[in-house]
DNA sequence: CACTCCCGCCAATTA
DNA sequence: TAATTGGCGGGAGTG
């Protein structure tokens, strides 16, 4: 009877650790198997493993002895423990054939071998960090607990904290879908940042824990009133159905670890106690505190750290007092985040700072179809808002899956632009305050000032990104000043293709974006919203978040999208975060502008860092990719940028020398949609041949004109550049977008009305720095805008001397959103970017900033308008 | 003995 | 009502 019973317990019942890794190769793990060293060794059986043939046997084999011993145990613990006997010894005890008693005893595996670490380590071995945006790996919680040989009540310990990091959400009933590491840094990020709400102050003081202490337990007094729901806006569901209904949520395993992860965001020493964790989890009753509560919380704390250990995000440690030696936690994961973006919903920059993601890995988290279900249990970090009366639900609405991969997308971005701009910084401080940029007048604002960010770090994007394409956007900062510049550019001249009816230029729409080509050099997205970008622009020779520029690259199809590229981490910079998302575009560039980034102290000059920008830009010119016209193009822009008295003459130099050098990559002209084609931008090679672009010729044959459309959404996070000219066809990149854009059946006649199109090879902006610009910029109000309403909400155009064109400068659009989801004027507004990025000394005014970014958006739309594009395109 | 934290009871939630 | 989730704390393993 037993073993007939056990037979059919064995399915459920726990498989061994051990044999577990093997069965779960075949298992279910969708993706890649575990790394796992699993040991093989064990089993006696040479057959194929099977988590149930595994039962089986050891049923069999395990038998009477086993069964006596474990009949105490439920059937199946027993069993386990038999199992495990087999296996777990593999690691640790051989495997002991015998049966004996003994043997089993010692056989058994040892609590370290049942840990929650452990499980957990297997649990992630099971999933690919960074999981193709693609693919949607679902994880069964049986299945997991049965392959994973452990009851599932342990899966749900694990699951829970996943899920508070947002590895994982849940789907539907016993179903979990994996979304990998690719939001952590965002999420970390957010819970940083409200972290330092909830927390902020007290951890101030950490050196002394027990000053700390009290703190805590006065703050959580205070803010434990508004904070009721805020605290966790991070949480806010949880929060909101805490509030409601306080009973399971608050204590939720989910919050307990946000929370705890918050601490150590929040710490200086990134180390935590567990008791002074404890007390303030403990919350609510702090006063009370009891004993009895208090070694709860720390049990849960324990079951929460080991999660995070085997996540890599914190490692034990001890801090010893007076005391002695109490047992603590130290963050060891990254910690950059930039930021502080204000932004709630946001914008966190994330640079991955893992080393080990993948390059393949989309940013894109999937999106669960389900979505949530239980609004309640989703940890959303809606952020702020109040979750108090209203419920889980409605903190939920915001949550779109579809916002939250844009906010990514423009944390990325955002984390670029601290990147660049601490690197600017740097650079500033290294060069001599005079830099030459200091020169160009600044626009007074603010925004240009580059501020370090104190703890970015960045690490470099290396493999990651592969090919993308930086978004270039960034580099748009002259703008102002180029603002003259620009207005010419309205003219518009836009040559078109003479041959191409529905070529128009609009005002409204176009862009010229660069193809950042093969080099990897540097390839950087801006950030976000163009102006800010433009500051950044240097930064952009930094290396953008790998994350970014994956992203970007991938989505943004950016044809140019150069190859990959792993990004020196020197360069890069942070950009602003602004909640833009923008561009597209970009070269890639070689490093050496560093000099670009030397910009003058905090100064600010925006035109500098337009200038570096288009050093950059200019350097990283792939040979390969410079092609005759290129050179071309680039000794033209050279001579117009000369020939401009407008632009400051330091920034040409060094973009004309620089662009000597490089060789140019592929530009793309940006059309923004317009009315009619909302929904698509349209990416024209302005330099190429028609077939130039595989894709272009392939999708649109009845073109001309090469071009590549690409949905709106993509292009959204992107800030587009311009550059002038460019040669070579690459797009290795342009994949995954063409390839949407491809999907997408655009038919000519509806573009033809709306759009706008642009062409040009090169766009002729000055560079200059003149601050007249500035103000004209400020003077239009959108009258873009209501050409496209998406575009409209964040436009502001910056112009640039066109990296790649030597000097050309470029007006750069920068939108904030992303058409598709519609914004809430929050997450649009640029204003509390300062306070991220803005340093103490470096930055200028925030409050400056915002103005500016104000102005800059304004501008933009008249800048689209005025956009000139002198260059006449070859076709 | 102090740390850790496994284990699994059993209540709250869901289906 | 049954199943799923998950809070909770006893108490065992470790050092």
């Amino acid at each position: 009877e037993n073993i007939f019973d056990r037979s059919r317990m064995a399915p459920k019942t726990p498989i061994k650790n051990e044999p577990i890794d093997l069965s779960k190769q075949k298992g279910c793990t969708p993706e890649r198997n575990p790394i796992t060293p699993v040991k093989i060794i064990d089993r006696p059986q040479p057959d194929p493993w099977t988590p149930t043939a595994n039962l089986k046997m050891l049923v069999s084999a395990a038998s009477p002895d086993m069964r006596d011993r474990e009949k105490k145990k439920e059937l199946f613990r027993p069993i386990e423990n038999s199992e495990q006997s087999d296996t777990p010894d593999s690691l640790q005890y051989d495997i002991v054939d015998d049966t004996t008693v003994d043997e089993f005893e010692k056989q058994r595996p040892s609590r370290k071998q049942k840990s929650l670490g452990l499980l957990c380590q297997k649990f992630l071995a099971r999933y690919p960090n960074y999981p193709l945006s693609t693919e949607k790996t679902t994880i069964s919680l049986d299945e997991v607990a049965s392959v994973l040989g452990v009851e599932r009540r342990r899966i749900y310990d694990i699951v829970n904290v996943l899920e508070s990091l947002h590895l994982v959400s849940r789907v539907a009933k016993n179903q979990y879908c994996w979304h990998g590491r690719h939001n952590l840094s965002q999420t970390l990020k957010m819970l940083q940042e409200a972290g330092e709400l909830q927390y902020g102050e007290l951890m101030t003081f950490q050196h002394k824990e027990q000053d700390l202490e009290y703190k805590f337990g006065e703050r959580k007094r205070e803010t434990i009133p508004h904070s009721q729901d805020r605290p966790l806006l991070d949480f806010s569901e949880p929060d909101c159905s805490s509030a409601s209904a306080n009973s399971r949520k608050d204590k939720s395993l989910r919050i307990m670890s946000q929370k705890f992860v918050m601490l150590f965001l929040v710490s200086k020493t990134k180390i935590v106690t567990l008791d002074i964790a404890a007390k303030i989890l403990i919350e609510e009753t702090q006063d009370t505190v009891d004993h009895s509560k208090f070694k709860t919380k720390v049990r849960r704390l324990y079951d929460i750290a080991n999660v995070l250990t085997s996540l890599g995000l914190i490692k034990k440690v001890h801090v010893t007092e007076e005391r002695g030696r109490k047992p603590a936690f130290k963050w060891i994961g990254p910690v950059e985040f930039s930021g502080k973006t204000d932004e709630l919903r946001g914008h966190s920059p994330t640079s991955d700072s893992l080393p080990g993601t993948e390059r393949g890995a989309c940013a894109q988290h999937q999106i669960c179809a389900s979505g949530k279900q239980r609004f309640t249990r989703h940890t959303s970090f809606n952020g702020a808002q109040p979750c108090e009366g209203t419920r889980t639900k409605v903190s939920s609405e915001p949550n779109s899956p579809h916002q939250e991969r844009q906010d990514e997308y423009c944390s990325k971005m955002i984390n670029l632009a601290a990147v660049c701009r601490q690197k600017i910084e740097e650079d500033t401080r290294n060069s001599s305050i005079t830099s030459p940029f200091s020169l160009l007048p600044v626009p007074g604002d603010p925004d240009f000032c580059v501020n370090p960010l104190p703890q970015a770090v960045f690490p470099v994007v290396q493999a990651e990104v592969p090919s993308l394409s930086l978004p270039i956007d960034v580099s748009s900062q002259a703008p102002h000043p180029s603002m003259p510049a620009t207005s010419k550019t309205e003219n518009g001249k836009a040559t078109l293709v003479p041959n191409q009816p529905f070529l128009c230029f609009p005002s409204s729409s176009l862009f010229m974006l660069c193809g950042g080509l093969q080099e990897n050099n540097l390839s950087e997205t801006l950030p976000t919203a163009g102006d800010k970008g433009n500051r950044s622009a240097e930064a952009q020779a930094a290396v953008p978040p790998a994350v970014c520029q994956k992203r970007s690259s991938h989505k943004c199809t950016s044809p140019s999208s150069p190859a990959d590229d792993e990004e020196p981490a020197a360069k890069k910079q942070t950009m602003e975060q602004s909640d833009l998302p923008l561009s597209l575009v970009v070269p890639k560039k070689p490093f050496e502008s560093p000099k670009a980034e030397s910009t003058p102290g905090n100064g600010c000059p925006s035109a500098v860092h337009l200038e570096t920008y288009r050093l950059d830009l200019a350097s990283p010119a792939a040979p390969e990719s410079a092609s005759k016209e290129s050179l071309d193009c680039q000794e033209q822009e050279k001579r117009s940028q000369n020939t401009d008295p407008d632009e400051p003459p330091l920034g040409n130099e060094h973009t004309s020398k620089e662009n000597a050098n490089q060789p140019f990559q592929p530009q793309y002209l940006y059309v923004q949609p317009t009315t009619g084609l909302s929904s698509f931008n349209l990416l024209f090679s302005a330099n190429q041949a028609p077939g130039a672009i595989s894709l272009a010729s392939n999708q649109l044959p009845s073109l001309s004109v090469p071009c590549v459309m690409v949905p709106s959404a993509a292009l959204a996070s992107f800030p587009l550049v311009c550059s002038p000219s460019f040669t070579s066809p690459l797009s290795p990149v342009p994949d995954s977008s063409f390839s949407a854009a491809a999907s997408m059946n655009f038919s000519m006649s509806s573009l033809a009305s709306t759009t706008p199109v642009f062409i040009s090879t090169t766009a002729m902006v000055t560079p200059s720095v003149s601050s007249v610009p500035s103000v004209d910029l400020q003077q239009p109000a959108h009258p873009a805008l209501h050409l496209s309403p998406v575009l409209t909400r964040s436009c502001s155009a910056v112009k640039l001397d066109s990296p790649v064109c030597v000097g050309h400068p470029v007006t750069l659009l920068k939108l904030q959103q992303p058409s598709s989801t519609p914004l809430t004027p929050k997450s649009i507004r640029p204003a509390h970017h300062e306070a991220f990025f803005k340093t103490p000394g470096s930055l200028g005014d925030p409050v400056a900033w915002k103005k500016n970014e104000g102005n800059q958006t304004r501008n933009a739309s008249s800048v689209q308008r005025r956009l000139e594009i002198s260059g006449t395109s070859p076709d």
